[in-house]
DNA sequence: TGGCAAGTGTCAGTGGCTGTCATTAGCCTC
DNA sequence: GAGGCTAATGACAGCCACTGACACTTGCCA
C-alpha cells in the first residue's frame, strides 16, 4: 500500500478500491461528529456511529483506533497545517514571531480545508463538546502537549539550542500554547463564530504574550491595549 | 496530623468505622501504585488492585472513581498543598514570585506527607509510568490544566484583574506550568531522584521564566548549557 | 439490646475495544 | 474474462472498566 491515510500525490488515480475506503472514512467522520454534536459525547455509542455509516463497529475500529480519534478528526488537520507553517517561517525570524505568524498565516487554509470535510459549525459544536467533556477535554490536551513539543523541538533547532538542555525553548511554547487555549475558549464560548472573530480573537491574544510576562501589571494603564515591552 | 485523606477537623475521634475505611483507602492506594508501578497501569486490572487489597472490585470503584483516580492520589496531595500555599503568599508579591516560593516553601512539607502515605520512591516509579502511558499522561495534562485554572484565578484576584477579561494571569501561569513540567520530568527521568534534586531542578527552571520569553536568544550566554546538535 | 444506616459483596448488564475466522469484493495476471 | 490473490468487512466471542440493584454484614447510638 502505497500512501496510507492523507492523501500525498493523486497522480496515480485513487483507484475504486481505495476511494471507497475514504467515503466510508468520511461517512464515519460525518456521522460520529454529528452524533457527537447532537447527543454528546457519552450518549454517544460506537454502535451509533457504525449504524449511522452504515458498517459494523468492527469496521468503526479498524478506521479510527478509539472512539475518541474521530472527534478529532479535524483538529489533527489544523495541527497538521500549522506544524508546516512553522517549518516554513524563515530562518532568523525570532521564535515567537514565527509562531504567530505561522498561526495566523495558515489560519484561511485551515478553514477551507475543515470546511472541505464538515461544516465548521458542526466543527464549533464538536468542539464545544470537547471543551465540555472531561475524557474529551483530556485527550485534547495531550494532543496540545505533543504539539507543543514537536513545535519546541523545532524553534530549538531554530535557534540552534538544545531542547532537552535548554529550558527555554519550551517555556516559550507552553506560553504560546497556552495564548492558544484562551483563544480557543473564547471563539467557542463567544457569541461571534466566525472565521474572521477567531483571526482576531487570536491577533489581540498573541500580542499580549510578550508583556503578560512582565512583572507589576497594575502600573499599567489598559489591560487589553498595553504597548510595547 | 494524622488526618491525610481528608483534611477537616479531627477533634472528634475517628470511630472504628472510620478508621477502617480509612486502612482500606490505603491499602487499595499502597496495592494500586505497588502494581502499576510494576506491571504498568494498563497491564493491572481494577481485580488486581481489589484482590490485592482484599475488597471487592465493586468496592474499589467505591471509593475511586475510576482506575485513573488511584493513580493520581500523591499528585492530589501535592496539589492541594501548592494551592494551600499560594492562597498565603502575602499581598503585592509580585505573582511569578507567588508562585515560585508557593512552590518551594510547600516542596518539603509535601514531601513528608507523601512519604506519610508510600514510599516516595514508589511515587517516583509511579510518576514514571503516568508519563509513559497516554491514557495517564492524558489525565494528568488535563488535572494540570485544572489546576493552572485556579492558579490563574488566584492571580488574577491577588492582582485585581477579571481573569476573563485579561489573558495575561492565564499566560503568566501556563507559562509557569510549563516549567513545572519541564522540572518533573527532568526529575523523573534524570538520575538524582532526591528530594534536594527536585528542589534544585525546580529552583533552576523556575530562574528561567522570566528570560524565556526575551527574544534574541543567541546573543544572550546561556543560562543553562549551550549545546550543539 | 435492638433498630438504623453505612459499608460491602454478588450479580447482571452496558459500552469500549480486540482477536479470530469466514466471506466478500477490488485488483491483477494470464 | 476467468481465476487467484489479498485487502476490506462482518459476525462472533471475549476482556475489562464501570454502574445499578439488592441482599447482607457491621459499626453506631438511643
Amino acid at each position: 500500500m502505497e500512501t496510507v491515510g492523507t492523501a500525498v500525490d493523486a497522480l496515480p488515480r485513487p483507484g475504486l478500491r481505495e476511494r471507497k475506503k475514504q467515503r466510508t472514512r468520511n461517512a464515519l467522520v460525518r456521522a460520529a461528529l454529528e452524533l457527537i454534536a447532537t447527543r454528546g459525547y457519552e450518549g454517544t455509542t460506537v454502535d451509533d456511529i457504525a449504524a449511522a455509516a452504515d458498517v459494523s463497529q468492527r469496521t468503526f475500529f479498524r478506521y479510527f483506533a478509539s472512539k475518541e480519534e474521530v472527534a478529532f478528526f479535524v483538529s489533527r488537520l489544523a495541527e497538521a497545517h500549522v506544524l508546516e507553517a512553522v517549518r516554513e517561517r524563515p530562518p532568523g525570524e525570532a521564535p515567537l514571531e514565527v509562531l504567530r505568524r505561522a498561526v495566523l498565516d495558515s489560519w484561511d487554509g485551515i478553514n477551507e480545508a475543515v470546511e472541505r470535510l464538515v461544516p465548521l459549525e458542526l466543527h464549533l459544536r464538536v468542539y464545544r463538546m470537547i471543551e465540555s467533556t472531561p475524557a474529551l477535554l483530556a485527550a485534547h490536551l495531550r494532543r496540545a502537549a505533543e504539539l507543543e513539543k514537536e513545535l519546541a523541538r523545532l524553534v530549538a533547532e531554530r535557534e540552534g539550542l538544545d531542547v532537552d538542555g535548554d529550558p527555554r525553548p519550551r517555556i516559550l511554547v507552553a506560553a504560546f500554547g497556552g495564548v492558544i487555549r484562551v483563544a480557543e475558549r473564547r471563539w467557542s464560548t463567544g457569541g461571534d463564530v466566525s472565521v474572521a472573530a477567531m483571526r482576531e480573537l487570536l491577533t489581540t491574544c498573541l500580542d499580549h504574550v510578550g508583556p503578560a510576562l512582565a512583572e507589576n501589571w497594575r502600573t499599567n494603564g489598559s489591560p487589553v491595549r498595553r504597548t510595547e515591552t
